[in-house]
RNA sequence: GGGCGGUUAGCUCAGCGGUAGAGCACUACGUUGACAUCGUAGUGGCCACUGGUUCGAUCCCAGUACCGCCCA
C-alpha cells in the first residue's frame, strides 16, 4: 500500500507508544551494549494528582532526547519514572474531592480513615500523569514506576517499597548525627493550611498597604527634649515630648510587643533609652509598659527611627528579640486569628509588665524605685501568655487590626497630621488634624500554594541544620564533580547555600511521611520526672524504639494516649507515682505515656531523596552501583533550591556521595508573549492539546528547538506547526524514495555505499557532518543546536538538493547508487532524528523496508570522517551557487519561470568545465536551461559568475537593459563593498604584523575571488553599455 | 537593597574577536516526476548607549539606561 501523503500522527502516535511498551523497549538496559557505559536520568517527578503542563512537555522531552540517544548508543540506559506524594498539593486536592462528594471533613474522619482515603485518591489520579507522559513518548522504564511514600504504613496493597523505609532512616540518621533538632522558632506559618512551611514555600509580592503611626507614651508621665538636626548639624525641630512615635503596618501586633528599639546611635532617643513606654492599646488600667532598647536594626533615617519590636510575629523583629532577650509574645492561633485561650489579659498582662521590668534590672537600666526580683519564664511559659485584650480575642487579624487603631485614633495616640479642606459652599478653607497614615505599596508573604498571607509564627518545629551539611554541596560543584549547566546556574546555587538558612521540615499535615519520634515525660533528674518537660525518642522502627524506652524509664508499661490532653494526664500520673517513690510498688504496672509526634516531613524531604531511593537505597541493590551517580538531571531552573541543592546536601550526607554528574537547568515555559500561562490570564497551552492537533513529534521538535540556555522559554504554536511541517516533510521524502524503488528490498545498511556519482558521495558526506554536529550537540546539552543541524540538513540538503539532483540521476548510469545513497541518507535521517521525533521516525522505518530491531533500538551511527568528501563538497558547492545565481538573475529580470534559456559559457578554467560537465544535467533542470555552449557572449544576455567561470543567458528582446543594468550594478556595489573592507584591512601594516596568518591569508584569497567576480560583472555591464 | 541574566531583522531567537544568521511574518512569482503542512526569488539590521582594550569589537572590559527573574 502506498504511503499516505501526510503522516497521521493521531492514528499511529497510540499505535507505536503500545509497541514500544509491550516489547519493553525502555526498560533499564534495554538495547545495552556489552561494555557501555551506564547512563541514568532521573524524572523530576511530577506530583501525583497533577497533569501534564507545558514545564512538564519541556523537560521530559529533553531528557528522552538525551535517554534516547543513549539507548541507541547502545550504553546501559536507565531513565527512571515516578511521582511525588507532594504534601500540601495532594491533601489540598483530595479534600476538594470529598467536599464535592459531599463525603465527611477529614476533621471527622480522623488521620487514619483520611489517609486510606488518600491513598484512593492517589491510586485514581496517578495514571492521569502517567499516561499523559507516555503520550509524550517519554521512553521511561515504566516498570520501575516510583513513589515518594512508598511502603510507609496503611499503604494499600500495591504500594509497597523502600521509600517510606529510606526517608525514616535519613532522619533517625541526620537526628543522631545532630544535624535534624527541634526547637522553637519563628517559621512562616501557613493560616488556610495551618501549617508551616519553608521560606521557598513563600512568595513575596508588592501589594498596596498602610503604614500607621502612633504615639507610646513613656511611662509616669516623663518628658525629654526631642531634638531635630539637619545634615550640617543646625538644630531644625526642638520640643519637649512624653512619648516616642512609632511607625507600624501591622497595629494589631502591637499587643504582643516586647519593646521598642532606636538605633544607638540615634540622638534624638538617647535620653530615653532603657526607660519604659506604654503600649497604648487595650484596657487603660492594665497598659502595659515595655522597655526602649538600642539595636543596630532600626534605620534612624526611616520613618521616626523608633520600631516597636513584636517577636513573635516578625522575622526582623525576632533576630532583635533574640539578641536583647525580649520575650515573644504570641497573639495569634494556627488560623491567624486573635488567641482566645489563656487565662484572662489582666492577669497576662501583669505577668508580662513584671517582665519588662525584670528586663530593666537584668540589664542594668533598673531604677531604684523600680527595683524588682529576678524573674523569669520559660519559652513554653511565655508562649503561653495570651496579652489578646478580652474584647478583641477570637477576632479576625483584619478585623482587630481595624479595631486596634480605631481605639488608639480615639484616644489621640495617633500622630496627626494637618489636612486643608475647602468647604464648597464657602469656599473658606478649614485645617484639621487627622491620623497620620501613609499609603504605600509593602511586600506582604503568600503562600504559595493557599494564596493567604503567610504568618510568621513562633511553634515548635523540626529543623535540618544545613549549614552543617551545606559544605560538601558546595564542593561538590567548586570542584567540578557537579557540573551545573548553564554557569550562571553555579553562581545562583553558590549564592544561596553560602547563605542558608536552616530547613524547617516539619509540616502540621496528615498525608506525608510522620515523623519518627516520640515523646515521653522527661527524667530531669536522677529520680524525678520533671514537669512539662519532654523527652526525646527517635527510632526507625518499634524494636529500637523499645529499647530506647527501655534504657531510659526502665521496665515499665508503654501506653500510647490518643490526645495531648491525655497525655497530660497521665504523665501526671506517672511523675506523680515515680517521685513519690512508688513506682516499684505498682508491680510493674506504671503506665508511661508516649505520643508520637503527629506532624510529617516536608515534601520536599523525601524527594531530596529521589535518586539513591528509587534505586532501592538503604538495600545494597545492583541497581544502585550501576546507575549512581546519576549521569544528568534535567529540571527548571526554579527548583535549583527547592530539589537540587536538597538533593546534592542530603545525598553527600547520606551516602557521601554526589547525585548526579551533571545538572542542565532549563527556563520556564511561557506565552508567545513572554507571559506566566495561567488559568486567570486565559493564556495556557496544554501540551494535550497541542500533541492532538500537530502531532507529538512537532511538539518535541519545537521544545528542543527552544532549548537554549538561559531565559525564558516563549512558546509559539505557529513553531510547532512549521516543525509538523519539517515532519511532513521528511515524510515525503520517504514518498518520493518509495515511489521511485528506493524502499525495494531494503534493510538497514549500517556503511555507506560506496558512491561514485559526486551529488552522492556530497550528501554522505553532510551525512557524516550532521552526526557529528548532532553528536557534539548534544554531549554539549545544546538541544537547540541539534535541532538546528538535523533541520537544515534534513530539509536544506536532502530534501531542496539531492531529491532534485536524484530525479535526473535515476534515469542515468548511476540510478542503482542513487536508490542505495537516498535509502542510506533517509535512513540516517530517521536515526538521527528519532531522539527528537520517535513517533514519526518509527513509523518511517516501519514503512520503508524490513528491520531486523524497532527503530528505538537502532545502532546510533558511527560514521568515519574519511566519508566527509572535500572534492565533492567543493563541486557541490560550485553547482548549487550557479543554479542559486542563475535562478537569481532570472527571477529579477523577470525571466518566465516556464521559459527554458540557453546558457553560453564565455570562461572557464579547467577546474570549472570539469566541474560543469559533470553536473551539466543537474544544473540544466534545476536552472530551467536548454542548450549550453561556449563561446562570446551575445548581444541582449544577462552575465552571471561564478569561480573559475562566466556565464552569460541570452534573452534579447526578453530583457529591460535597463534593469539588468541596475541588478549587475547591485551586485557590483556589493561586492565593492566586501573588497573595500577587505582591502582596508590587508593595507594596514598592523593587520599582516599582528593577525594570525591563516586569517590574513584567508582575507588575501578572499579578496582575489572578490576581485575575479566583481571584474566579470564589470565586464558584462561594460558590454550592457555598448549596447545603449 | 543584594544576586543572576537580558537588550541583534516587524516577531521569537541563534551567533559571542575577522563588520551579521535562522524560523515565523511580509512582498512577487509559481502547480516543474515527494511535499501548497509546498517551491523559487526577494524586502528587512548605526547588533541599546558611552567610553576602553585590540591591527580589528555585535562579540572582551568598564560605565549608563531600560527590561526580566530570584532573594531580602
Amino acid at each position: 500500500m502506498p504511503m499516505e501523503k501526510t503522516f497521521n500522527a493521531a492514528e499511529a502516535e497510540a499505535r507505536i507508544s503500545k509497541l514500544w511498551l509491550d516489547q519493553k523497549a525502555f526498560a533499564a538496559g534495554a538495547n545495552a551494549k556489552p561494555g557501555h557505559p551506564a547512563f541514568s536520568v532521573m524524572i523530576p517527578p511530577p506530583n501525583v494528582t497533577g497533569s501534564l503542563h507545558m514545564g512538564h512537555a519541556f523537560n521530559n522531552t529533553l531528557q528522552d532526547i538525551l535517554v534516547r540517544w543513549h539507548r541507541m548508543m547502545g550504553d546501559d540506559t536507565l531513565w527512571q519514572p515516578g511521582t511525588d506524594h507532594a504534601g500540601i498539593a495532594t491533601q489540598m486536592v483530595t479534600e476538594r474531592e470529598m467536599a464535592l462528594q459531599q463525603e465527611p471533613d477529614r476533621r471527622t474522619m480522623g488521620r487514619e480513615k483520611f489517609l486510606t482515603r488518600v491513598w484512593q485518591q492517589k491510586q485514581k489520579s496517578r495514571g492521569t500523569i502517567i499516561g499523559q507522559l507516555q503520550r509524550l513518548g517519554a521512553s521511561a522504564d515504566w516498570d520501575r514506576e516510583a513513589f515518594t511514600m512508598s511502603g510507609a504504613p496503611g499503604s494499600p496493597e500495591g504500594e509497597d517499597g523502600n521509600f517510606h523505609d529510606a526517608v525514616i532512616k535519613v532522619f533517625v540518621d541526620l537526628y543522631n548525627k545532630g544535624l535534624i533538632y527541634r526547637g522553637k522558632r519563628l517559621v512562616n506559618w501557613d493560616p488556610h493550611f495551618e501549617t508551616a512551611i519553608s521560606d521557598l514555600e513563600v512568595e513575596n509580592t508588592e501589594v498596596p498597604g498602610r503604614m500607621w503611626h502612633f504615639k507610646y507614651p513613656l511611662a509616669g508621665g516623663q518628658t525629654y527634649e526631642y531634638v531635630e538636626k539637619d545634615a550640617e548639624g543646625r538644630v531644625t525641630l526642638r520640643e519637649t515630648r512624653d512619648y516616642i512615635s512609632i511607625a507600624t503596618t501591622r497595629p494589631e501586633t502591637m499587643l504582643g510587643d516586647g519593646a521598642v528599639a532606636v538605633h544607638p546611635s540615634d540622638e534624638r532617643y538617647a535620653p530615653i533609652v532603657g526607660k519604659l513606654c506604654e503600649i497604648p492599646v487595650g484596657p487603660a488600667e492594665h497598659r502595659r509598659l515595655i522597655p526602649i532598647i538600642t539595636d543596630e536594626y532600626p534605620d534612624p533615617s526611616f520613618g521616626s527611627g523608633a520600631v516597636k519590636i513584636t517577636g513573635a510575629h516578625d522575622f526582623n523583629d525576632y533576630a532583635v528579640a533574640k539578641r536583647s532577650d525580649i520575650p515573644c509574645y504570641r497573639l495569634l492561633d494556627t488560623r491567624a486569628q486573635m488567641r482566645a485561650d489563656g487565662v484572662p489579659y489582666d492577669e497576662a498582662a501583669k505577668i508580662a509588665g513584671r517582665m519588662s521590668r525584670a528586663w530593666l534590672v537584668a540589664k542594668g537600666y533598673a531604677t531604684p524605685g523600680i527595683a524588682e526580683q529576678p524573674f523569669t519564664l520559660s519559652e513554653s511559659e511565655i508562649d503561653a501568655l495570651n496579652l489578646v485584650p478580652d474584647d478583641l480575642r477570637g477576632l479576625d487579624r483584619y478585623e482587630a487590626r481595624k479595631r486596634v487603631v480605631e481605639a488608639i485614633t480615639a484616644e489621640g495616640l495617633a500622630v496627626t497630621t494637618l489636612k486643608k479642606s475647602v468647604d464648597k459652599e464657602t469656599g473658606a478653607e478649614h485645617l484639621e488634624l487627622v491620623p497620620y497614615v501613609e499609603s504605600k505599596p509593602i511586600m506582604q508573604p503568600f503562600g504559595d500554594r493557599s494564596k493567604v498571607v503567610i504568618e510568621p509564627m513562633l511553634t515548635d518545629q523540626w529543623f535540618v541544620d544545613t549549614a552543617k551539611i551545606v559544605e560538601p554541596a558546595l564542593e561538590a560543584v567548586r570542584s567540578g564533580r557537579t557540573k551545573i549547566i548553564p554557569p550562571s546556574g553555579e553562581k545562583t546555587y553558590y549564592h544561596w547555600l553560602e547563605n542558608i538558612e536552616p530547613w524547617c521540615i516539619s509540616r502540621q499535615l496528615w498525608w506525608g511521611h510522620q515523623i519518627p519520634v516520640w515523646y515521653g515525660p522527661s527524667k530531669h533528674t536522677e529520680n524525678g520526672i520533671a514537669k512539662n518537660e519532654l523527652a526525646f525518642f527517635c527510632a526507625a522502627d518499634q524494636e529500637s524504639l523499645f529499647d530506647q524506652l527501655e534504657d531510659y524509664y526502665g521496665s515499665v508499661l508503654i501506653v500510647e494516649p490518643q490526645n495531648p490532653d491525655e497525655f497530660w494526664q497521665v504523665t501526671e500520673n506517672f511523675r506523680f507515682a515515680v517521685n513519690a517513690g512508688i513506682a516499684d510498688k505498682l508491680d510493674g504496672k506504671l503506665l508511661v505515656p508516649i505520643y508520637r509526634d503527629p506532624d510529617v516531613l516536608d515534601t520536599w524531604f523525601s524527594s531530596g531523596l529521589w535518586p539513591i531511593g528509587t534505586l532501592g537505597w538503604p538495600e545494597p541493590t545492583p541497581e544502585l552501583t550501576k546507575y549512581f551517580p546519576t549521569s544528568v538531571l534535567v529540571t527548571g531552573q526554579d527548583i535549583l533550591f527547592f530539589w537540587v541543592a536538597r538533593m546534592m546536601m542530603m545525598q553527600l550526607a547520606v551516602v557521601g556521595d554526589i547525585p548526579f554528574h551533571t545538572v542542565y537547568l532549563h527556563g520556564l515555559v511561557r506565552d508567545a508573549k513572554g507571559k506566566k500561562m495561567s488559568k486567570s490570564l486565559g493564556n495556557v497551552i496544554d501540551p494535550l492539546e497541542i500533541i492532538d492537533e500537530y502531532g507529538c513529534d512537532a511538539l518535541r521538535f519545537a521544545n528542543a528547538a527552544m532549548a537554549s540556555l538561559g531565559g525564558v522559554l516563549k512558546l509559539d504554536t505557529q513553531r510547532i506547526a512549521g516543525y509538523r511541517n519539517f515532519g511532513t516533510k521528511l515524510w515525503n521524502a520517504c514518498r518520493f524514495a518509495e515511489m521511485n524503488g528506493v524502499w525495494e528490498g531494503h534493510t538497514t545498511q549500517s556503511t555507506a555505499p560506496a558512491a561514485k556519482a559526486t551529488a552522492n558521495r556530497w550528501i554522505i558526506g553532510e551525512t557524516a557532518r550532521t552526526l557529528a554536529e548532532v553528536n557534539e550537540a548534544l554531549e554539549a546539552f545544546r538541544f537547540d543546536t541539534a535541532a538546528d543541524a538535523l533541520y537544515k540538513f534534513v530539509w536544506g540538503k536532502v530534501c531542496d538538493w539531492y531529491v532534485e539532483f536524484a530525479k535526473p540521476l535515476f534515469d542515468g548510469p548511476d540510478a542503482a547508487e542513487t536508490r542505495a545513497t537516498m535509502a542510506w541518507v533517509l535512513d540516517r535521517s530517521m536515526i538521527l532524528l528519532h531522539p527528537f521525533m520517535p513517533f514519526l521516525t518509527e513509523e518511517l522505518s516501519g514503512t520503508t523496508g524490513k528491520r531486523a530491531k524497532l527503530l528505538v533500538h537502532t545502532d546510533w551511527p558511527d560514521l568515519p570522517a574519511t566519508l566527509i568528501d572535500q572534492a565533492a563538497a567543493q563541486e557541490m558547492s560550485f553547482v548549487t551557487t550557479l543554479i542559486d545565481d542563475i535562478r537569481s538573475a532570472r527571477a529579477q529580470v523577470h525571466v518566465p519561470v516556464g521559459l527554458k534559456a540557453d546558457l553560453v559559457a564565455t570562461s572557464l578554467t579547467d577546474d570549472a568545465r570539469q566541474a560543469f560537465q559533470r553536473n551539466e544535467t543537474l544544473i540544466k533542470r534545476l536552472a530551467r536551461i536548454d542548450n549550453v555552449t561556449e563561446g562570446a557572449a551575445p548581444k541582449g544576455s544577462i552575465a552571471v559568475a561564478a569561480e573559475g567561470a562566466a556565464f552569460a543567458i541570452p534573452l534579447q528582446g526578453l530583457i529591460d537593459i535597463a534593469e539588468e543594468k541596475s541588478r549587475l550594478q547591485k551586485a557590483h556595489d556589493k561586492l565593492a563593498k566586501e573588497i573595500g573592507g577587505l582591502k582596508g584591512r590587508l593595507d594596514n601594516p598592523n593587520f599582516a604584523k599582528s593577525a594570525p596568518e591563516d586569517v590574513v591569508m584567508e582575507a588575501q584569497s578572499n579578496l582575489e575571488a572578490r576581485q575575479e567576480e566583481a571584474a566579470k560583472i564589470k565586464e558584462a555591464l561594460t558590454r550592457l553599455s555598448d549596447l545603449g
